[in-house]
DNA sequence: TCAGTAATGCAACTCATTTGCAATAACGAG
DNA sequence: CTCGTTATTGCAAATGAGTTGCATTACTGA
């Protein structure tokens, strides 16, 4: 991951936070990664994570992506583009690629004159798991 | 719409909410049903708002969904299955249908051996309009 | 090495949403 | 129709994620 950022300063705050995201797998929300940090730095504040978050945002390294309920999680901007299928038993958030959405992405272009920056698949369900705990419905 | 919801009662309030929610086409969020519904009945609250969209989510009457930061959409629960195209400049969402969603389903589906029970799709770019409006990039 | 200024930590502040509570009112039983 | 139960309301206070002002710290380019 290039971390050269014009006109910003790699504090060890940031290398750390950059550390942690890269590190863990999968995705995290601001507490998580508040909490990750402060085990390798217990002084860093959560604001510093805020922050770097939004200007990793911003800069397009990371994606900002709302799956669940009040939770906003943060993945590094990695293509080949991938989407999440939710588990509604269990909250875990799977990923799946998917050859489709391009034409999909064509096909909308065409019929709404939008420019198409970005797309978004999300499913819902249960997952093999949660199936079988269910006994109702 | 049904609205014999077992062991709920049906106060003037919330028939005005529904009312707002019926009758303004689009998605609104909590603050714009509290606008337009403060037009009929100046003394409605806020939180009775709340109250009663967390029902009718709960009941499945209305989906919730988070297009845009911070917002949280409402909308009426209603067949057919449509998804989201949202201009990242000016805001607006639209709407659109897409055949292909259902192949997809079957797809992951059968892939990843989870039960699915919701897509949403939603597309990020720029409207005709807002595409004039940048000169830059 | 040093000055300029980006970044930090802290505490205080937003702003959407939720909650506790006392007062009100819907509606099914009688 | 009347009454009592209790769902619902309005209000104000609380929550919680995220942001911001400010004084201090510490990168980094000259």
């Amino acid at each position: 991951m290039a971390i050269k950022l014009i006109g910003r300063r790699m504090t060890s705050q940031r290398k750390l936070i950059l550390d942690v995201i890269r590190t863990a797998k999968g995705h995290l929300d601001a507490d998580d990664i508040y909490r990750l940090a402060r085990e390798k730095d217990p002084h860093i504040s959560l604001s510093t994570v805020y922050r770097n978050l939004n200007l990793l945002k911003e800069s397009g390294l990371m994606v900002e992506r709302h799956l669940r309920e009040g939770h906003h999680y943060f993945e590094l901007n990695v293509r080949p583009q991938h989407h999440h299928l939710v588990c509604i038993g269990c909250g875990k958030v799977f990923e799946f690629k998917c050859e489709s959405t391009e034409k999909m992405k064509r096909e909308v272009e065409e019929d709404s004159r939008f420019r198409i920056t970005g797309i978004e698949v999300e499913m819902q369900g249960y997952c093999p798991e949660c199936q079988e705990n269910r006994i109702d419905e």
